[in-house]
DNA sequence: CGATAACCGGAGCGCTTGCTCCGTTTGATG
DNA sequence: CATCAAACGGAGCAAGCGCTCCGGTTATCG
């Protein structure tokens, strides 16, 4: 078993190539969006296509590389949100870094809207998981009255996504300055967030 | 003049031919969004792409006459919403139809994030000339106290576009009818419009 | 009812994209 | 250091795109 494993260890260019690839994706696509070639990542990487391609056999696969990466960072946040003492202001800075993870990243947006979570085994199961650990975090919301009742995960994840995209729209007219334009949008919406009185 | 005008006139069928393009283009747009391929609007309208492409020589020109189309019927819809009795129930019906534009329309959503109307000097007027109107129904909105004080008309926009992505992500995920989807999340920015007391 | 200019359809061009194939190079191993 | 499977790079392929070109068709009008 030792043997097998360490038979079958990649080379120590593979691994490197690798994880620069998947480095370079990831950059790529933020800035550029899940239309960005693979021809240039490949490029931007220093390295062959054919050598892109055998660490990710389609295009497809190297996104479902990243956006796993992401998923698995997004999980931590939401452990981390649910750690905290303060209901109220835990779940604001939840919400905003929901916002910011589609703000900041034009391919992960890209690839939520395409679908691309639901069509994969593991990539839906790590949403599953994240849909459950959110609405414990939003039942807590709830309780603690900062949080309208009819709301669950995938809604505040709907309005993330809706807040992300007003303040893209905002940046692209040129009226905000693209480190802060989400968050007056933000406050708009979670003031539309509380309970009506 | 009458000569030229009517030697100019262009025959029965290339009118008729011209006329079922943007038909059908609009159509194809509207539902598949920009990436429609231009032989695939040839082909549901019946014609050849070389007749397609007489008429529109690019595809920029084709969805330009489009937006234009759109546009100014939405320039009707800005002055029959200055034209109301009520501000508040006006403002309100106005921003729902904001939201639907983008909702309803995922060519016109896609153009107007692409930035196609910047680049246009036509499109550019029409939609200055929408800004202005837009603001002074803003202001009478802020002056009956319906709307937040530090919003213009570009806001408004950004934020109906943010709302009908929102619905959008919520009818991907099948959690919604198609037909009111919209409805739920554009209740909880209308909420959040309102001036903080 | 010709004659003719306007109009038609679709084959084909040039380009880009995702992906494959294969001759060459290189890191690991005894 | 020699050996060789493993990994490399990039030329090249098929498909799809926007767009052009041209031989054939047809509406229009004297």
């Amino acid at each position: 078993m030792t043997d097998a494993a360490a038979a079958r260890r990649p080379r120590a260019d593979a691994a490197r190539n690798r994880e620069r690839i998947l480095e370079v994706a990831n950059e790529a696509f933020r800035e550029g969006g899940l239309e960005v070639s693979v021809a240039e990542i490949a490029r931007r990487a220093g390295v062959g296509s054919g050598t892109l391609f055998r660490n990710f056999p389609t295009k497809t696969d190297l996104i479902h590389a990243i956006v796993e990466m992401h998923m698995n960072q997004w999980l931590d946040v939401i452990e981390a949100s649910l750690a905290a003492e303060d209901v109220g202001p835990a779940f604001d800075a939840f919400f905003e870094r929901a916002v910011l993870f589609n703000y900041l990243d034009r391919g992960m947006l890209e690839a939520v809207k395409g679908g691309m979570l639901n069509e994969d085994a593991d990539l839906n199961a790590c949403k599953c998981e994240a849909l459950e650990s959110t609405n414990k975090l939003i039942e807590r919301a709830k309780a603690a009255s900062v949080l309208r009742k009819d709301l669950d995960a995938d809604d505040i994840y709907a309005l993330s996504a809706g807040v992300a995209e007003s303040a893209h729209a905002a940046v692209r007219e040129g009226r905000a300055d693209p480190k802060d334009a989400y968050k007056r949008y933000m406050a708009i919406v979670l003031a539309g967030l509380r309970p009506h009185d």
